[in-house]
RNA sequence: GCGGCUGUAGCUCAGUUGGUUAGAGUGCUGGAUUGUGAUUCCAGAUGUCGUGGGUUCAAGUCCCAUCAGCCGCCCCA
């Protein structure tokens, strides 16, 4: 019966105030870390994700909404944001000076796949990019941003996965001893293996064959062999999270799926999306910026997925807190006309009131009041406007109490509230 | 891209081996005298049976296609 667009769906009700809570401690929490907002545009050019993302991803192979516009240029529905934030960098020739540059967004990205549960066409992710800096210390930094911010929100168990992938130069040595390794074993392995030990022979490792995955048993890890100084920012990356109290568990089979990663790579799953587990995902790229033509510079960054945050905090807190505006109900022409200068006056300090306006009987105006979740009536009739008071509802007890109109300024005063 | 399940009132669903006018609960509308909801009582309305074909004297029920949703695979958020 659904006539939206499949896979893209309207946001409302519960749903949408967890994605409001959630956006406004993203705002205070990552604006507190000096990191500062970018919007960039839903629609770039299609090159733009083939060369970030890399033509052998799945994203890029068949999951983009890709078309050509008017002019006949290939545009895309962004699927990520990373790359349209590097491009901004360095149209806007931000990173020319390498002062660290600290951006986090928040937006609708674009996948064509098949629907699941916890995956949707348009979904939303919250990022956090940081560019110019190299140093494990940055990555820390930004990794107590993530967690104070999902605990903030009330997220107390969650599991950091971690893993360090290399730089294409320590890259060769771990392919040469894989290679070696697979090739003693190479008939337990899938077709997909033996396909991705030509492409990218570090995907098998997170290959979710039962078969490969029991195959993996002893395989050379790519740690052991990265080169020096890799393996210094990984254990320095390491021992600063200890010290953070931030818990990880290093997972040398974790790849990420998408091509530009270098050294830190990590992920945080959640056992409540069912098949979707994956929650958040990110690490360092820092060949990307100098790959879209910008100057070879450090990056790192993560991306979590908006709806899939919302789905766990609603398994696990129930509905978001909502706290509607009383309603004032007017009862009569006087009335009325007085009620709304009244709600005008209460607005102006500040107060959550809503109108009812249809002139109705008093028991319809309390019925559709009850059924849309207010707590408060505030009724105004001929009798409260001689006396300058208001008669007070609560639609939850069914108690009703008198206020003067000092009285009802003061008792709602400073409720925030929204829909 | 591949596989499994589902689609009947606003919502949750029932509907026999095909058989006459398609049902329940909830919700909705009106009423139980004036300015009191939610509870109670009375009355009422509700449907392209997802859509399009086919088989049949007869299809909500069987067949095919298609669309949508759920769940899984791949992949990811």
């Amino acid at each position: 019966m659904s006539s939206s667009v499949k896979g893209m769906r309207d946001l409302l009700g519960d749903e949408l105030r967890w994605f409001q809570r959630i956006e406004e401690a993203v705002h205070r929490v990552f604006g507190a870390h000096g990191y500062r907002e970018i919007r960039t545009p839903i629609l770039e050019y299609t090159e733009v994700f083939k060369r970030s993302v890399g033509d052998s991803s799945d994203i890029v192979n068949k999951e983009m909404y890709e078309f050509l516009d008017k002019g006949n240029r290939s545009v895309t529905m962004r699927p990520e944001n990373t790359a349209g934030v590097v491009r901004a960098m360095v149209d806007h020739k931000l990173l020319v000076n390498n002062d660290p540059q600290l951006f986090y967004y928040m937006g609708p990205m674009f996948r064509y796949e098949r629907m699941q549960a916890g995956r949707y066409r348009q979904f939303w992710q919250i990022g956090a990019e940081s560019f110019g800096v190299a140093s494990p210390e940055s990555e820390a930094e930004s990794l107590v941003m993530l967690f104070d911010f999902l605990q903030g929100l009330g997220l107390k168990s969650l599991s950091l996965s971690l893993n360090s992938v290399g730089t294409p130069e320590s890259r060769p040595a771990f392919n040469a001893a894989f290679r070696a390794f697979f090739d003693a074993r190479a008939n337990h392995f899938c077709e997909d293996c033996h396909r991705r030990i030509e492409t990218n022979p570090m995907r098998i490792l997170d290959c979710k064959n039962p078969g490969c995955q029991a195959a993996l048993e002893g395989h050379p890890t790519i740690v052991e062999f990265l080169d020096e100084a890799s393996k210094a920012h990984h254990t320095r990356l390491k021992e600063l999270l200890t010290a953070l109290d931030i818990p990880f568990t290093e997972n040398p089979r974790l790849v990420r799926g998408l091509d530009y990663y270098t050294r830190t790579a990590f992920e945080v799953l959640s056992s409540d999306l069912g098949a979707q587990s994956a929650l958040l995902g990110g690490g360092r790229y820092d060949g990307l910026v100098k790959m879209l033509g910008g100057p070879d510079t450090a990056a790192f960054g993560w991306a979590i997925g908006l709806d899939r945050l919302a789905m766990v905090l609603k398994q696990l807190q129930g509905d978001a807190p909502f706290d509607p505006p009383a309603l004032l109900i007017p009862l009569g022409e006087k009335a009325s006309a007085e009620a709304i200068r009244l709600a005008r006056e209460w607005w102006g300090k500040g107060l959550s009131i809503q109108l009812e306006t249809r002139g109705c009987p008093l028991k319809k105006a309390l019925q559709s009041a009850n059924r849309t979740g207010v707590k408060l009536a505030l009724i105004l009739g001929e009798g409260e406007l001689e006396k300058g008071t208001v008669a007070v509802k609560h639609l939850d007890t069914g108690e009703q109490e008198e206020w003067s109109l000092e009285e009802t300024a003061l008792n709602l005063g400073g409720k925030g509230t929204r829909s």
